[in-house]
DNA sequence: TACACTCTTCAAGTGCCCTTGATGTCAAGA
DNA sequence: TCTTGACATCAAGGGCACTTGAAGAGTGTA
């Protein structure tokens, strides 16, 4: 258990699991969806080295900027047959760029609704004009 | 189907998921859920007037800003008892509005990662030091 | 050696947010 | 009047991202 404990042959899934900070269950997960590449094995069970971790740090990374895992593996490995792979690649980031300042712009907008909030006294967020400006300031989308 | 047709007796459920342009089933569900109070009926069917739309429109915006259907109940509905209203909307408003801050740093850290990707030319993501140094400067949270 | 622990697979379960399907009723228009 | 479409309820299904449970096998330490 103890971090720098990486034996010849690589780590268990459950010293990576603790590494990244994730259950061995989800790391198993994302090796059935082919998110992570099967792992070497020792015995029947996994044996993972570092780029394993980082793979799996720059996963968790992504995930909590709002992509999913399918997205995640279009980033990884998406790159349809006949097309360069940094065009590709770029046009997939590119995409998501947009979709995250749109979404960048709802959070900014939210956030200000709720500052209005806390600061005005409504009882209810029902009673509550601000709500209905913010709506009118930005509909939402879709 | 036209925008303005509200008959005196209300709108029915189809009008007002045109007008806020989600589904029936959607609605339904929502006033399930308690997210949307029950609405007079006529000969059984729900007639709602201009409030339920507005009320949809905020629910709406609220999930897009990343609020889940339980947070948008809570700050429609949930005040403790015992609690004053005020207080605890806006103990539920600051919590939330930290929770956005730090997904919009998480957004804007993604973006940065995405911009220099877009720039540098690696042919995968792997290969891409970027990500990594991206990782380095905001490591993932939880 | 004994025993706790960690690992393995596989199937099923969970929580969220709805959608779909079955079956039946009601309303508006040709 | 007849037909079409929208509505009603209820149960089940679906996608996502995992977790949990069962049953068995290997590992490490006293």
């Amino acid at each position: 258990m103890v971090a720098e404990k990486v034996r010849e042959s690589g780590m268990t899934i459950g010293e990576v699991a603790y590494q990244v900070g994730i259950a061995t269950s989800a790391i198993r997960y994302y090796e059935e969806i082919g998110l992570l590449p099967p792992p070497a094995r020792v015995n029947g069970r996994r044996r993972y080295d570092w780029s394993a971790v980082q793979r799996l740090c720059v996963i968790e990374y992504a995930q909590q900027a709002g992509f999913t895992l399918g997205e995640i593996r279009e980033l990884f490995f998406g790159f349809a047959v006949g097309t360069h792979p940094t065009e590709r690649w770029k046009a997939l980031a590119q995409r998501k760029l947009q979709e995250l300042e749109e979404q960048s712009r709802r959070i900014q907008a939210a956030q200000d609704v709720l500052r209005e909030g806390i600061r005005c006294g409504c009882l209810t967020m029902e009673q509550c004009t601000v709500w209905l400006s913010g709506l009118e300031q930005s509909p939402p989308v879709r």
